[in-house]
DNA sequence: TTGACATGCCTTGCCTGGCAATGTATCTTC
DNA sequence: GAAGATACATTGCCAGGCAAGGCATGTCAA
């Protein structure tokens, strides 16, 4: 159940709210494929900073299968496990994108109203 | 009814919902005092980005004064129109630093995740 | 072997809060 | 006097995070 992380990351649920999505499809389209270990992706991938509980993971995932933005297929592990693999299907890679898109935009905004720096530099 | 900008902002309510009330007590320790100008201000200042609807924007600054970040004083405009003018209390300060720090480290985990930019970079 | 702990899936119920819609009133302008 | 901007507010619908709970299997130490 997640639970050794849990004191670690005390957390604004509207803002998972906002990014939820976006980024449970990013983990997804770089590869990891069963809920469980999305969950842990996601943590690692943010640095310890985001943690997808499980009473909010799933139903996300359900959701966006639901949607047609996520295909499923059950396997068994070599430990004997059985786990529901994720896909992101055509349709679930476009909504991603514009996801992406609304974010960078949005998250832009707001980093400008707050004063806090928000773009990529490349120096010449 | 901040009616004339509507069209041109279609926003995701999971968004707005992470990261209203930084930008509502950032625009108002800006200076922008009363509820139907922190509107229009919300919206100006992230660049159309942002649209705080009134259904949303009265209710949230209730909230912020029941819970002690805000205090309202009615004033009358020049030209004779009631305002309900807003500061941020000590408290409020604190709660808005707080949030911005909260934000911060949000949106830098997301964009990490997302492979969006954003960290300013000062050129040499 | 028994208990703890990790892995792996799931659901129910509470509660927050955005937003459309609606209401009210005043001032200006045509 | 009608339209539109300014300025405040509330109600009802609905989505969705999360705590809590449930179920099953595997590993490993005491």
């Amino acid at each position: 159940m997640l639970a050794r992380f849990d004191l670690a990351m005390a957390q604004n649920p509207d803002l998972v709210r906002g990014a939820l999505e976006p980024v449970i499809l990013e983990i997804i389209a770089a590869g990891t494929s069963y809920g469980y270990e999305i969950g842990r992706a996601v943590q690692e991938a943010s640095g310890g900073e985001l943690l997808a509980q499980e009473g909010t993971l799933y139903p996300a995932l359900h959701r966006l299968e639901k949607r047609g933005y996520l295909s499923a297929t059950w396997k068994t592990s070599p430990e004997g496990r059985k786990r529901k693999h994720y896909r992101l299907t055509a349709e679930g890679r476009r909504y991603l994108e514009a996801l992406r898109t609304e974010w960078a935009a949005f998250s832009k905004a707001v980093n400008r109203i707050l004063g806090i720096a928000h773009v990529a530099v490349v120096c010449p």
